[in-house]
DNA sequence: AATCGATACAACCGCTATGGA
DNA sequence: CTCCATAGCGGTTGTATCGAT
């Protein structure tokens, strides 16, 4: 038996579209079997990273909020790095984000600690706006971190998805015009499968984006459960060869995309 | 204009928990 | 009870981008 290649690195908006697809119809469970019936060549397991960090529509876009900043803080230094716990008190956000949020946070203050170390003048420094209640034994050393002085880009802000796709492919400078004036944002995405699909599957999600972003980690894709008690996953494998991956029913929308994603 | 370091984010890896056979 | 498959979690690494020099 020979085994398949194994997809790894970035994923391409033709992966995510056809991950998507496969969720709104098979719903987020059963990884192995989504990334089989795809038609991706992925692990479940990066089929499910790819869905949680990124691709599923409760996810919010933009940098942290003060009131989130303080919150993640807080609850760090609560819990310590529960970061998945964190996260779920954090609605739109996930335990990646906020991992790599504190994780920035925690060398840029470790940093500043340092520096204060060496320079006893400067020792109250710049976190005394910070949270009193940060400092026990499950942070290392965080005492307190900045908040909100960013002045950093937003990934999320400048156009998601969009944005991951100018930054991805070497985009000649016609591409990059088009890109910038069509960015195709997850968002979007889902209102076109929702649109495309609406005679095939009652759509999943109501409300989700900015501001309606209130998802609760179970609200993705527990209807079709709920509709289909009977599922899909009592397949074997003869009979998942009877599915035919999700790619074939994906490229008829995609060709219907493809003035967008190709220019 | 080129280079380099810092930053932010995506993705992978390894381990653990859980549930079903 | 044990074994196995799968999902989930936390840590780590890779890389694109930006700003400073």
């Amino acid at each position: 038996m020979v085994q398949e290649e194994i997809r790894r690195g970035p994923w391409t908006e033709q992966e995510d579209v056809q991950l998507v697809l496969c969720v709104n119809v098979y719903g987020d469970r059963r990884w192995d079997f989504i990334a089989k019936v795809s038609g991706l060549k992925r692990t479940g397991k990066s089929c499910r990273l790819r869905w949680v960090n990124y691709l599923h529509p409760g996810l919010k876009r933009g940098k942290m909020t003060p009131h989130e900043e303080r919150l993640v803080i807080e609850l760090q230094s609560k819990w310590g790095n529960r970061w998945s716990r964190i996260a779920r008190k954090l609605p739109g956000r996930t335990d990646n984000e906020i991992k790599n949020y504190w994780r920035t946070h925690l060398r840029k203050t470790a940093q500043e600690r340092k520096k204060a170390a060496t320079s006893p003048s400067s020792s109250t420094s710049s976190f005394s706006n910070c949270s009193s209640s940060v400092s026990n034994g499950n942070s290392p050393t965080v005492e307190s971190v900045p908040i909100s002085e960013t002045k950093e880009r937003s990934f999320y802000d400048t156009g998601g998805l969009g944005m991951l796709t100018a930054a991805r492919g070497n985009k000649t400078s016609q591409e990059e015009e088009a890109m910038s004036q069509k960015v195709y944002s997850m968002d979007e995405i889902w209102k076109d499968i929702e649109f495309s699909e609406d005679d095939v599957i009652q759509p999943i999600y109501d409300g989700y984006g900015e501001g309606g972003c209130n998802f609760s980690s179970q609200t993705m894709a527990s209807p079709v459960w709920d509709d289909h008690p009977v599922s899909l996953w009592m397949m074997d494998d003869e009979e998942t060869k009877m599915f035919p991956p999700i790619s074939n029913q994906f490229y008829s929308f995609y060709n219907q995309e493809s003035t967008i994603f190709a220019g």
